[in-house]
DNA sequence: CGCTATGTTGATCCATATCAATAAGTGTGG
DNA sequence: CCACACTTATTGATATGGATCAACATAGCG
């Protein structure tokens, strides 16, 4: 793996606390790729052979049963994804595709299990990003189960107003199709609840989204930190 | 904290491989209490001052968002519960309350954070444990967003029989009223969501289950490994 | 034994899915 | 640059899963 590569990696939360030694032995191992728009990287069900570290571009986990397909999240840069998999040495739970044009780091799962049984440091660094794994899901979970899809919706805008600056206007990050099946709904329903928040003042124009009245917004929408932060 | 409780906490995989100066450090700092039936154990949004063991009795992780509530798992004995809150020294996700009479063993989370920061042996076992409880999580979301309430109630039967051994007739471990909430559906539908599955098989009398074929069920459950095994 | 919580059943309502048709983008090759 | 194909988004009509409301039955429990 190409030396240039190394900074940006080791930045990373998970990497940054671990000896010069045992961060070149995990990347001797590794390598970089380029992925075109739409190509499956793993599937459920495959052991956990690779690490996946996204430099660039964008990952859709995804899972399947009975012929249904659903969004299970977003990965954007830098960060990495299959940890869980990784460590327990278990096959993946969701099967991952390339969103865009997409730079991934692959590292052996094995040479991080190894580092992983001598290094204490990063084995506490992994403690740090499965607990914030943990917690994102459960969010999820709550969101999904205590919430109607109008709800959602509307909280989910609220997060990306947060996400681009706090601003009234911002673009959403992909395309509606997929924001249905994350937010756990058909396409059908998510153009309808855009409209059944018209009334408080959501304006939608393609991807670019309005959001005249914030705190009109917000008390419909009720965010929640226990739910909604991202930071907790 | 008395001695004669150290056994059976010491055998936790959680627990097992740190050497006996850091287990006696962290259980100097616990204590065991007994709670009775339906006691609120902690709240979301508090700060996470104790990690919880359940030693006997059962607990309920519930959530609640604008005046609803949701069951999200159940704890049985001999586990822990919060353990990511504590690592991240975070605001618990979930409130906890007993179910039964319950013995419980409350850890001071800064002395599990600490021995953490010292002993590398324990930082793995927590990313085992993480691990373990993330990858739960995601398979209650596939389940939750892939399978329709019929789906979910077929495949937790199966897994009930499955945990009881395997024979076709079993118990439910608690009430309707709960397992309704943790499928995410009302008390209502679960009445008649099991009405619809006696077409496959299933009989129902109290809390007792009868599954007369299981091929049959099966058919109709299709139970998935990376849904449905606690195991992977 | 009665009180209270839980479970069942029925009637109805509502949110969301499904099906179908159209419109609007988006990319491709001539 | 346009015409075409193809995917995505919207809109309408309808079906259905599941929630809600209400009445009643049942089972624990003091």
């Amino acid at each position: 793996m190409p030396e240039a590569q190394y900074p940006e990696i080791r930045t990373l939360a998970l990497f940054s606390g671990m000896t010069d030694a045992h961060f070149e032995a995990l990347m001797r191992g590794a390598y970089v790729q380029n992925f075109p728009p739409q190509i499956d990287l793993i599937s459920e069900g495959e052991p956990s052979d690779f690490l996946h570290v996204v430099l660039s571009g964008s990952i859709d986990l995804y899972s399947e049963w009975n012929g249904r397909e659903t969004s299970m999240a977003t990965v954007l840069p830098i960060s990495t994804f299959i940890l869980a998999a990784t460590v327990r040495n278990a096959p993946y739970l969701m099967s991952a595709r390339t969103l865009e044009k997409s730079r991934i780091v692959l590292i052996p799962s094995q040479d991080v299990r190894a580092i992983f049984d001598v290094d204490g440091n990063f084995a506490r660094a992994i403690v740090g990003e499965l607990g914030q794994c943990y917690r994102a899901v459960i969010k999820a979970q709550k969101d999904l189960k205590l919430r109607s899809s109008l709800e959602r919706l509307a909280n989910y805008l609220l997060r990306q107003q947060k996400r681009a600056g706090g601003a009234a206007d911002f673009d959403l990050m992909f395309e509606k199709r997929r924001l249905a099946s994350v937010l756990g709904m058909t396409p059908e329903n998510l153009s309808r609840a855009f409209k059944g928040l018209q009334p408080y003042g959501v304006a939608v124009n393609g991807t670019h989204i309005s959001i005249r009245d914030q705190q009109d917004l917000e008390r419909f929408a009720r965010p929640n930190p226990l739910i909604d932060d991202h930071a907790i």
